[in-house]
DNA sequence: CCTCAATGATTGATACATCAACTAATATAA
DNA sequence: TTATATTAGTTGATGTATCAATCATTGAGG
């Protein structure tokens, strides 16, 4: 491969931790909340009642990070949690009326910020550049870890 | 916007994201140090002497993160600092022989790295997805802070 | 039935990033 | 030139992520 093709890529990587990095304390100050907690509101909306494990495999965040966020969640009377009556091993997560009204307006914080991360972006581009994301996860995927 | 736009939208935020939590910590295995300390040991080996606050400036790191990096990396010597004798208040650092020798290893880490990365992506691809990424960085600098 | 392995959740130690408060040095301006 | 503001750097408190160790519960095999 070419130098300058090594440099582009890296330039690539770079950019993309610089972009996270300017994105993600920005999207906590327009919407309310981190990106990691409102990901397991959504998940919570999505799915219903799901067991820690579950969304920690969809999160795809450490399982000490799911507990220490629901006990917060909790706290704020976002969700609940219970046994499960067949299984005490695992505790189910539920979101609470409380936690299923906010969610509308995460949502739209959400789609806001979203818009105008993107903005300028056609109908054709956004596609190509879901799909090179995508072929980027999958070799990442790849790389011994 | 539609709905659908929206989504998309939506969907390559949470990859960007998913992203990083992939690639950082995998990047820091492969590489032997994190991104964070080898943009600083690369900024480092490119300008030379420098002070921290124009480091900081251009790593986009807070000023007490540069603080700790540096205290450790000059405990494992890769670097050394002083007082900048024209102005005592600014603190000059530079990468030490040492460490100027242990860039070439770590470059040729993150090189192997990041080509693995974006393996497929052809010559008219990469400059697309830099272009696009750039794009992103700029509406991300619009958006209030 | 009883041991031992596997699973789910929690806690503690550690690492790194941020913000706010502070110190020291320098620049500005009355 | 003295008071004030600004700049550079450090430190402490806090939040979040990880890993490793631990506890409780359940499952499987002798």
């Amino acid at each position: 491969m070419s130098d300058s093709t090594c440099l582009k890529k890296t330039h690539i990587v770079q950019l993309m931790r610089e972009l996270h990095h300017l994105i993600s304390p920005k999207f906590e100050r327009c919407t309310g909340m981190s990106a990691s907690r409102l990901q397991l509101l959504h998940l919570l909306y999505d799915h219903g009642e799901i067991s820690q494990s579950a969304l920690q495999k969809e999160a795809n965040i450490d399982s000490a990070a799911i507990t220490r966020h629901l006990k917060q969640l909790e706290a704020q009377e976002k969700v609940v949690r219970r046994k499960n009556p067949e299984d005490h091993r695992v505790t189910l997560v539920t979101l609470t009326e409380q936690g299923i009204d906010e969610m509308d307006a995460y949502r739209r914080e959400r789609d806001t910020f979203v818009t105008n991360l993107l903005q300028g972006f056609s109908d054709e581009e956004l596609p190509t550049l879901l799909a090179m994301l995508h072929r980027i996860r999958d070799n990442a995927n790849r790389i011994e870890g």
